[in-house]
DNA sequence: TATTGTTATACTCTATAACTATA
DNA sequence: TATAGTTATAGAGTATAACAATA
């Protein structure tokens, strides 16, 4: 038999919310990296750049909660943003424990290059969509309690 | 100096559609495996078994591009999903390249209680939406061309 | 030559648990 | 006892490249 070449269904999943955020997702990040990756700078590491611009002094634990990963996954990542001298890991003097984190002269040069090729990124990514419907989804997507 | 008080600021992040996306598919894959886990089924097996009932007979390669997987990552899965006695491959007598996926028994009854749960899943992860709002969600996700 | 399924491999992301040093 | 950062480790998920069988 010749393979049919009615278009695969996809049932219930049409209506399946997680799916279709997967699914968007893949879309998004794909021309975030087209993007992005000639700047070594990936969504995550965009995220962590951006945070830590807008809160200098963050602890690495308070840094993990905000971009929501572990803290134990924000040490490689802070090891290699490091070493890439994007970022300056500061002990603090009055509790041993916290490392104050800071954005370095180039962390903070490369995150406005970054900044200008995400700006192209989310205008391409939300063609789709007038002001308004991209204002709407947004306001939906924080709905999730993300 | 104690940690500052303040919440962390995420600037530009707050207008960003690939962060949202994440946050929200956290949380949506987060409930959905607290209510399926039980059964074994992962977001990616759901999907498997769903467009298997949706499309009886289809190709590895057809059902990896339904879900948006490579095909050489589908072998795995459909090697776990053979073993518990979900699914079968029949190889085509036609074109002795393909194989045809069948829904065993099990894999139907099993993605029947999936479905009932799913169903739960999808209710709760949507409370804070009408059903209006969720439609026009689904409709402005499904822009991205995913 | 091109395609299907497969294998081997590797990389990214992420979490869990246990450790250390502080508090 | 509790917390911040670390380490070691492992698992999921995924992709790339090359191979055998087949077309």
């Amino acid at each position: 038999m010749p393979t049919s070449r009615k278009a695969t269904s996809l049932g219930s999943l049409t209506g399946n919310v997680g799916f279709h955020l997967r699914l968007a997702q893949l879309a998004v990040f794909k021309d975030f990296d087209g993007e992005l990756s000639e700047l070594g700078v990936s969504p995550a590491v965009y995220s962590v750049l951006e945070v830590l611009q807008q809160n200098p002094g963050l602890t690495q634990s308070k840094l993990a909660s905000a971009v929501r990963l572990d803290r134990s996954s924000m040490v490689p990542m802070l090891d290699k943003l490091g070493q890439r001298g994007l970022v300056e890991r500061l002990a603090s003097t009055t509790d041993r424990r916290h490392k104050h984190l800071y954005l370095t002269a180039a962390g903070a040069k490369l995150l406005h290059q970054a900044d200008k090729l995400v700006s192209k990124h989310e205008k391409r990514v939300c063609t789709p969509f007038t002001a308004k419907e991209k204002q709407a989804l947004m306001e939906l997507l924080a709905r999730f309690g993300g």
